[in-house]
DNA sequence: TATATGTGCAACCATTTGGTTTCGCAAACT
DNA sequence: AGTTTGCGAAACCAAATGGTTGCACATATA
């Protein structure tokens, strides 16, 4: 059973919780008002966020707030660096191109 | 078949795959020389790859070089610019914060 | 032309996933 | 005390996933 940020985010209805949560805290029975299936179903998927660490509870009383763990998001942001830096790379090889395109002239 | 960037960097070996393919283009036989599995098993991720466009081919005689379709990496740098400007303003926050303490001295 | 090589595809299999229904349990009302 | 409410856990199920082996089919090479 994998459990990692990737696998976490790989599923909509995943991100769309994720993307709900962000904005405030909010208790399973919220969550699921949003979404076409069983609060159960959005149960399942709360676990696995917060299993891989991209989502935290906090229980009052007999509610469980679920909050997004917005420093686990840098990871993905992290992971992406590496590419970034082949992106901004073709970019600046692009213009480079493109000022010594416009000299010629 | 749900097929999207996000499903396609949830496996591991994929991620592997994209990290390899980054640095050079590279043959399916090439590739699957640096995992433990079979060939048709590097076959299987090169094609989810594909049909998530993250990955493009280049036919050369029979074989067929892979290589890694940036701009499509930047569709998750897109959706993390939703939450980047999350944790950025908690960052500000915590900035003003510190600053109030350091005047309060 | 015969053979070796690089590749994708299909069939099959065990495991995982995402969903459901049913249940148990603690907290909050009446 | 009895009932309602909010929740997680378990059992079950169909579909998807990641792997395998075996095959077909071009393209190189002898």
């Amino acid at each position: 059973m994998r459990r990692d940020i990737f696998q976490g985010i790989a599923d909509p209805t995943r991100r769309a919780i994720i993307a709900l949560i962000a904005i405030q805290a909010m208790t399973p029975n919220t969550i699921a008002e949003n979404f076409n299936t069983t609060r159960q179903a959005v149960s399942k998927h709360l676990r696995i966020l917060t299993e891989c660490e991209l989502l935290k509870q906090e229980q009052h009383g007999r509610e469980i707030y679920y909050s997004l763990e917005v420093e686990k998001m840098k990871e993905i942001d992290k992971w992406l660096e590496q590419y970034r830096r082949i992106w901004e790379t073709r970019f600046n090889q692009l213009d480079t191109l493109l000022a010594k395109t416009k000299s010629r002239k």
